[in-house]
RNA sequence: GGCGCUAUCGUCUAGGGGUUAGGACGUGAGAUUCUCAAUCUUAAAACCCGGGUUCGAUUCCCGGUAGCGCUACCA
């Protein structure tokens, strides 16, 4: 590969489901790459496997990229100077290479069946030998071949591997060789007339013009038989880059039972498209001298390099990950978050589907007030019960309240705070601050022995937002047409009592 | 089974023939705050094992072990 040739990279999904986490990884690495070199990203959709492929999960795929940040510069959306970009579209294409190969003797008919095949197999298994394919029609004689092809016998084509060994080599691993032993000749057309992803991959690869293939490390086995069909036809092979891949905790490949796994399960959660960006980044890449963790897209493709990438596998870390979106969420412009934030809690059923001035204004400062204690947006509600339940009643069921109850001088306290938020309402920040010194002269309680008790009355807990912010929002809320009534302090004050 | 890839704190990683092996997440402690979160300070925490090369290996080489991948007319 001639190194001053523009780069062009591809991502190359199947649409056969949701994006999962470690492609979209191995997309942003390739979209990185071109990016940093100036170079073209390219996205194709790998669709030869027709009864697994699906025109929704191909949207949904372009959908979950762009929400990423990614975008790409031929596709087959946008088009591009090597069309098609999508396989199903390029059959007749893959036939004439095919053809082409056996006219050249580089690959030839093999009518041996599935069930022939299969039998060898297991034979070859149970023997302890390699399982790869006897060779059988490798040696026929080509006039015999199209004879049979010509009273209509179906046939598969392979591809002849030469015998010695296949060198590729691979930015992140270095120099890789495989023993021509080991490599079967490929089937690269199957009988039926489709050809193989080992196949059309390279030869879309070639047409596309492609310099760097940054893909899983799940595809190193299939490079030599990829690297033979690049010779064949006499193209020039590409640099490899094969990404290692993400484990879940249990060090097994990370998968549903770990949780969240696809792109689309991220955004639901409320993480942020540019946390799970730089968390992504960093699982398989550091900065020279890794001690800067925090990424923002234009320095990721400042300091990207395919030369740092690790090639050990990587265990997702959701902590890590939530401690970035925490991260970017307090960066966030607060707008952005408020109209994130929102649509959670109007999925919760907490806010009206559509929220006139008054509610949407009441709805942002919820959001301001609670999204500090969140680690994905989708926490909202769950942290909202403060303002929507209240907890009055049943604060006293929690051991650790009740305890607190359990002294004279908190009972003062409650008492006290009662007879004047009862009276004083709505209350404000200012009024609230009075009462409170007062109580503190009148029952000497000060500190937490001070605040605790009237926390509890107010929200069930004794930790939580800073009183001067969240009492205007209980009593702002209380005025409100809400699906769910937010109690006023008078309320839950009362209510409390009552429970006392 | 064969082949391939991989191996530094619990996790993500930096580093590299002689280092107090660095940073981050998480965890513990402290400061601050009415409390919690946040923030700041601080602590504990790692070179898979065995050989070889070398004056000296965690670093280079070989072997083992373990994990993962491939071993399809899937991608």
């Amino acid at each position: 590969m001639a190194g001053n040739d523009k780069v062009r990279v591809r991502f190359a999904p199947s649409p056969t489901g949701q994006l999962h986490i470690g492609n979209v990884r191995t997309a942003l690495f390739n979209w990185l790459f071109a990016r940093q070199k100036g170079g073209t990203f390219i996205l194709r959709i790998e669709d030869t496997d027709l009864e697994r492929s699906e025109a929704r999960y191909e949207a949904q795929l372009m959908e979950d990229l762009k929400w990423l940040g990614l975008d790409w510069d031929e596709g087959p959306d946008v088009g591009g100077p090597y069309p098609p970009y999508r396989q199903s579209d390029k059959m007749e294409v893959y036939r004439g290479y095919a053809e082409r190969l056996i006219k050249e003797g580089k690959a030839y008919y093999c009518f041996c069946s599935a069930e022939e095949l299969e039998h060898e197999r297991e034979q070859a298994l149970k023997e302890q030998r390699q399982p790869i394919y006897s060779g059988k029609c490798r040696k026929m004689d080509p006039a015999e071949a199209e004879r049979r092809r010509a009273a209509g016998e179906a046939a598969a084509i392979r591809l002849k591997i030469p015998e010695r060994p296949i060198r590729f080599h691979d930015i992140v691993r270095g120099e890789v060789e495989f023993s021509h032993e080991v490599v079967s000749d490929p089937i690269i057309v199957r009988s039926s007339g489709m050809p193989i992803y080992n196949y059309v991959v390279v030869i879309d690869d070639a047409d596309m013009k492609i310099t760097h293939v940054i893909r899983g490390d799940d595809h190193i086995s299939n490079t030599p038989k990829q690297v033979a069909v690049y010779e064949a036809l006499g193209l020039p092979v590409p640099e490899f880059a094969h990404l290692s891949t993400i484990l879940g905790p249990d060090g097994g490949r990370l998968s549903k039972r770990h949780g969240a796994t696809s792109v689309a399960n991220f955004r639901e959660m409320g993480i942020l498209p540019e946390a799970l960006m730089n968390y992504l980044a960093l699982l398989g890449w550091a900065p020279s001298g890794g001690d800067r963790e925090i990424f923002p897209k234009d320095e990721l493709i400042k300091e990207f390099s395919l030369e740092r990438v690790t090639p050990s596998p990587a265990v997702f870390d959701t902590e890590k990950l939530h401690w970035l979106n925490r991260h970017y969420i307090k960066q966030s412009r607060p707008e952005r978050i408020h109209q994130l934030g929102a649509g959670f809690l109007q999925r919760a059923g907490l806010l009206p589907a559509s929220a006139n001035g008054s509610v949407s204004g009441w709805s942002n400062s919820v959001i301001d007030l609670l999204a500090p204690y969140v680690d994905k947006l989708d926490q909202l509600p769950e942290k909202a019960k403060i303002i929507f339940d209240g907890g009055a009643t049943t604060a006293l069921a929690v051991p650790e309240n009740a305890e607190i109850f359990a002294n004279e001088k908190a009972r003062a306290v409650a008492e006290a705070f009662a007879k004047r938020a009862t009276t004083e309402s709505p209350l404000t920040a200012e009024k609230f601050k009075a009462i409170m010194d007062e109580i503190k002269a009148e029952t000497g309680a000060k500190g937490k022995d001070l605040f605790h008790p009237v926390r509890i009355m107010l929200i069930g807990s004794h930790s939580g937002p800073d009183f001067n912010r969240l009492i205007p929002v209980i009593e702002e809320g209380s005025k409100l047409e809400l699906p769910v009534h937010v109690k006023s302090v008078k309320e839950r004050t009362e209510e409390f009592v009552r429970a006392l």
